[in-house]
DNA sequence: GGCGAAATCACCCCGATGGGTGACGACGGC
DNA sequence: GCCGTCGTCACCCATCGGGGTGATTTCGCC
């Protein structure tokens, strides 16, 4: 908010020096006031609309970013993290062991602790909360950008 | 793109208008150029960016509406879209019972026919499917508005 | 070398889930 | 009246899923 009004106040500073280079005086009695008048008002207005076309733009372009704090602060390990993204496919457990090579006996044992740690029961549960902390993309969101521990 | 140029050229006119019944030739003398213009351009800033966050804030805003092609092809009947819902909770098949009022028994049948329809097999792959026909809102949609027959 | 965390796997138990079949009452359309 | 659809419920059965315990290996760290 303050941010805008900041922006807002140089953009009319700006204006007003745009003007004055301008010579205003002379061109609007040249022109007529009736005419330099809505011209100056055109003008302004496509600013303005410039200006609030540029200050609302940024949410919905957020391509998203994996929620790190929420990461470590859950404790999530690197493998229960892989079991949760195969969660997410609607892969079964043996699936899930298919996918990351190894048993399932292993997957059900990370699943576990995953739902331990995110204080859920069921894995409709857990791709909800952990969409809702952010730890995997919601459907709709852009695809993410590739990070280099995975 | 041509909603954007009406609206605009109708403001505009407006804001003419606006300046005409304010008699501005005779402010613009009596308190003189340097502050008339500034003044007016103010105005017109203003009323751009109010135009600018109108036009461009509603893209991303749609309140979710149900997909009802999809649901009529897919023949979808009123009780399996109540199970379908109660499914996004992450209910058990008891805890849907209760919620619907049946019986277990009634809620694995419509699962069954509600898995059928969607040629899915899961609770996952189901939620997911339906996420994608938009036969139920995404996680940080906003709220759907309510529906006569909702 | 010792320790702890992470990862892997096995086993048990039992309730939940998916798939299938059959049946009954209600309701509307022909 | 007959038929199809919908909603309801019951039963069987096989598998899956969740909860718990215990064990081993691997790895980094002190």
């Amino acid at each position: 908010m303050w941010r805008t009004i900041l922006i807002f106040a140089v953009a009319l500073a700006l204006a007003v020096f745009a003007l004055e280079w301008l010579e205003y005086r002379f061109w609007a009695r040249r022109i007529g006031l009736e005419l330099f008048v809505p011209i100056v008002g055109t003008g302004c207005i496509v600013l303005g609309i410039w200006l609030g076309v540029r200050l609302t733009r940024q949410a919905p372009a957020q391509p998203f970013e994996r929620n790190d704090r929420a990461m470590e602060s859950l404790g999530l390990t690197r493998r229960e993290y892989d079991v949760l993204q195969a969660l997410v496919m609607g892969d079964g457990n043996k699936a899930m062991a298919r996918r990351l090579g190894v048993s399932p006996n292993t997957v059900k044992t990370h699943i576990a602790r995953l739902y331990d740690k995110l204080e859920v029961s069921g894995r409709v549960q857990a791709i909800e909360k952990a969409r809702a902390l952010r730890l995997i993309p919601s459907r709709g969101d852009p695809a993410s950008p590739p990070r280099p521990d995975g």
